[in-house]
This record gives C-alpha cells, sequence and structure tokens, in this order.
DNA sequence: CCAGACGTTGTT
DNA sequence: GTCTGG
DNA sequence: CCAGACGTTGTT
DNA sequence: GTCTGG
C-alpha cells in the first residue's frame, strides 16, 4: 500500500502551503532536487517535512571512523539545547530518497533494494525492538503528496485499475514518516531517506485496499506532537496518532498509464470514464447532454474525453468547491493540484530530470519515451524525445563494464565480509528476451 | 560467543 | 546499532 | 507500487 | 516465479 504517490508541485509552492497552514519551514531544498512528477515512486527523491535537529547517526554518528567522540558530544550538547525548548525547534524541508536505509547499513546494495522498506507498519513500531527502533524515537517526518495512488485488483487480481485518493479540499496531504542517514563506508557522503507509515483502511477505502498511508492533519495539534522532537521516547501518545484518517477523502480511477513508472502526466491525477465513476468527466459531459442510448453515447462522451484531453483542459469540476486561488502564474510549470489549465504541450511529457537515483549506477540517458497512449494515431508528433535515434549510438549504454558473475549472491550490506571485487553491481545492456520461463 | 536478521505487500 | 537463535 | 527482465561470449 | 529498476 501506498507504493506511488502524486508529487507534481514545485517544493517552493509546498513551503508555501505549509506556512499557510502554521508550519514553518525554515529551509528547504532546491526545486531541482526533488522529482516534481504525479507518478512518484519508490527510490525518487521526495519532499520531508521535519524538525532540524542533528543528522545523529548521519554518518554512522557512532562508526568509529574519524573525530567521532567529538562528534558525537557536539551532537549531543546541541540536542539537548533543543530539546529544553521546543519553542525554538526550527522546521524544515528536505529532499530524501523513498525507501529507507537504516545508518548502520555499511555499503551500498541497500537495504531499501533487498529489504523494502518504503513503507513501517504502524504494529511494526508498537513492539519495542525491530530496525524503527531509533528512527521512531528521534526521526520521525512528515512525508508531503498531493495523494497517493493504489490499484484495485479485478477479477481474481488479472486486471488493476489504478485510483487516486485525495484530499477533498485539495490541498496537501501529509503522511506519517521516518527518516533516517547513513554514510556508507569509506564515503563522506550523507545519503537521507525516508518510510512512509502504514495502518488499516479506514472504512471508505477498504473496498480498495486493507491498508492505507497515515494521513496525519495539516496544521493540526496531531502533526506537532509527531514532529515534537523533544518526544524522544516512543509513547502511548505517538502511537495512538497512527491511526487509519477519520475524514472523507476523494476516491477515484485514474488513466492506466500511470503503472508504467516513466509516465508522467497532470491527467494522472484527473478522474477516468467509468460507469460507476461519479467524478469523471465523462459523466460530467453525460449529465449535460443527458440523454441517448449507451453505445452511441458513449462513443461521443469519450470522443469528447479525449478531445478535452488534448486540449489541456480537464476539470473536475462539481459542488463549487473552494479552491484555495493558487499560483497560477506561469504555464511554465506544472500547476500546483488538479490544475484547472493544463499546458497542452506539458501532456505526456517527460519532465527530464535523469534517473533519480543517487547511487552510482545512475544516468539512463536514452529511452526516455512519451507517454504511451492508447491510440497512438492521437500523437500530434509535437514532442519528439532527443535521442530518439539509437541507430547512431554505438551502444544502448556505456555500460560499466558488466560484472562477471552473474550469480545471485549479494554480499551483506550491514556486515563486513571478505569479498573481492567491485561492490555494488548492476548489469547493464540487456536485450529483450521473451518468454523463457512460464 | 558469533552470525544473521532487522521489512512490506500480496498471493497462495 | 540491537536483538535473537544457535 | 508496477513493469519488465530473466543470457553469454567476445569485441571494441 | 522472482528480482530489479524506476
Amino acid at each position: 500500500m501506498c507504493g506511488r504517490y502524486a508529487l507534481g508541485i514545485r517544493a517552493s509552492f509546498v513551503r508555501h502551503q505549509l506556512q499557510e497552514h502554521d508550519m514553518p519551514v525554515e529551509d528547504a531544498p532546491d526545486d531541482a532536487d526533488v522529482r516534481e512528477t504525479y507518478n512518484f515512486a519508490p527510490g525518487n527523491h521526495g519532499l520531508v517535512y521535519r524538525a532540524d535537529v542533528p543528522d545523529y547517526g548521519a554518518g554512522g554518528g557512532h562508526h568509529e571512523r574519524e573525530q567521532d567522540s567529538e562528534d558525537a558530544d557536539q551532537e549531543k550538547h546541541s540536542a539537548s539545547t533543543q530539546l529544553e525548548d521546543p519553542k525554538e525547534t526550527r522546521y524544515k524541508l528536505q529532499s530524501m530518497k523513498w525507501g529507507l536505509i537504516p545508518f548502520w547499513t555499511k555499503r551500498n546494495p541497500d537495504y531499501g533494494t533487498v529489504m523494502r522498506t518504503i513503507n513501517a507498519r504502524d504494529d511494526s513500531l508498537a513492539s519495542k525492538g525491530g530496525m524503527w527502533n531509533t528512527m521512531k524515537q528521534k526521526k520521525r517526518c512528515i512525508v508531503i503528496a498531493q495523494g497517493f495512488y493504489e490499484w484495485l485488483k479485478k477479477s481474481g487480481g488479472k486486471e488493476k485499475i489504478p485510483h487516486y485518493v485525495k484530499r477533498k479540499d485539495e490541498q496537501l496531504m501529509c503522511f506519517a514518516g521516518l527518516w533516517d542517514c547513513v554514510q556508507y563506508e569509506g564515503s563522506n557522503e550523507k545519503h537521507y531517506t525516508y518510510t512512509i507509515i502504514t495502518t488499516d483502511s479506514n472504512k471508505q477505502l477498504t473496498f480498495l485496499h486493507d491498508r492505507m498511508p497515515v494521513i496525519l492533519e495539516n496544521g493540526s495539534d496531531r502533526i506537532r506532537t509527531w514532529l515534537d522532537p523533544s518526544k524522544s521516547e516512543w509513547s502511548k501518545d505517538l502511537q495512538s496518532l497512527l491511526k487509519p484518517f477519520e475524514g472523507e477523502l476523494d476516491c477515484y480511477p485514474v488513466s492506466r498509464d500511470v503503472g508504467k513508472v516513466g509516465n508522467n502526466s497532470p491527467t494522472f491525477i484527473v478522474p477516468v470514464a467509468s460507469t460507476d465513476n461519479k467524478n469523471n468527466i465523462a459523466n460530467f459531459f453525460s449529465n449535460v447532454k443527458k440523454s441517448t442510448q449507451g453505445e452511441e453515447e458513449k462513443k461521443q462522451v469519450n470522443a469528447q474525453e479525449e478531445e478535452v484531453k488534448d486540449k489541456g483542459f480537464a476539470v473536475e469540476h462539481e459542488k463549487g468547491e473552494a479552491r484555495t486561488t493558487v499560483n497560477h502564474t506561469s504555464t511554465e510549470d506544472n500547476a500546483p493540484l488538479p490544475a484547472p489549465v493544463i499546458e497542452p504541450s506539458k501532456l505526456g511529457l517527460n519532465r527530464d530530470l535523469g534517473s533519480d537515483n543517487d547511487d552510482e549506477s545512475t544516468a539512463e540517458p536514452l529511452k526516455r519515451g512519451g507517454l504511451k497512449r492508447e491510440h497512438p494515431s492521437e500523437d500530434h508528433g509535437e514532442l519528439a524525445p532527443a535521442g530518439k535515434s539509437l541507430k547512431t549510438e554505438p551502444y544502448a549504454l556505456p555500460t560499466k563494464s558488466p560484472e562477471k558473475t552473474p550469480n545471485k549472491k549479494r554480499r551483506s550490506a550491514t556486515k563486513n565480509g571478505t569479498v573481492k571485487g567491485s561492490p555494488a553491481k548492476r548489469t547493464g545492456g540487456s536485450q529483450k528476451i521473451t518468454n523463457f520461463y512460464k
């Protein structure tokens, strides 16, 4: 649950929104350090809101390296200083990578890859030990999103229909989360990562799934409690915050295209046609026209909807929702939240942010196609992805010399064993092989 | 003592 | 790092 | 979370 | 089926 969400807004906009909700932001990352996308996936760099406390383990903190004791002392000191005066606590937005890697991880083939740590169960936090132990005391945070996706499984799990869930008031969605900071052996680079806490679904969403992210009310005392760095010990207070969302949310089917991670479009958070979807565009039109028999109407409606999409006009329009008139400024960038107007040229455009993995294995410059539609004929050819000409390239990639050992064995990321060869390998340059198995 | 796990989801 | 299992 | 790969040799 | 990449 909650393995994909929408963050099609800029850090600077988020900062503004938070501050309007009495959530101060003393510092924020550059827009460029955050993956601004309607299709935010694990491994991407997202936005985390947290108390500005020391990283502690940040570099391991307890590693036997360098000025360890000096470091620890200093951190302890500044920590206690802050703990004594919660009112002086500063809060900030920070860019972090989704998929938590504990500070004690030794090397790259990380925990996040091997173990799935994009989520943390509320009940796992309740129990004593475990890997969340250190983080739940001093590294609680809020993960910022516009809303999240969930795939409804139909016909025995064969069919998966993506749904989008957002707040009714169009405000940012605040997930309860945990963060950590790690420095791998022999490196000075800090890696900040986070996880989103999940709990049981509320009644509204049980039809979709049995789990949902913990959503805290913007600017609420609950958020303040959750982020309060002076609460450095796990308590009933804190545990009791991790409950299913009590308010009502918006939830509706969206384009299947969101399933493919490379795709990105503001249409992903817009309702898609479906007969039992009250919010969708098709029904909007059918209400206007209110008439005629099924098939014919359907066709027309669909046609109109496509039209709407292509024109870049897509609104979820109904019951006079109070829309907080937002940065309508430049058409240059993605408009905040269910965009009233969407730049046509923006549709189906992948923002060229490159790979969002900060590992050494980054960069996959080619093959960044546009949004694939179900009806390719609609392509206006307006955007020809640069680098389409694989022909001219000698190789698909300047692959790092493929590791000669294709065995599955992975070196532990948490222990020091003696293994020769470079750590962390990914095999590149693979071609397509069809149906070997099965 | 050391070695190894430390997680979630979903599917069966 | 911390806890559990052998 | 979903989509997509799932291989080797030898040559550059 | 299972693992990796995004």
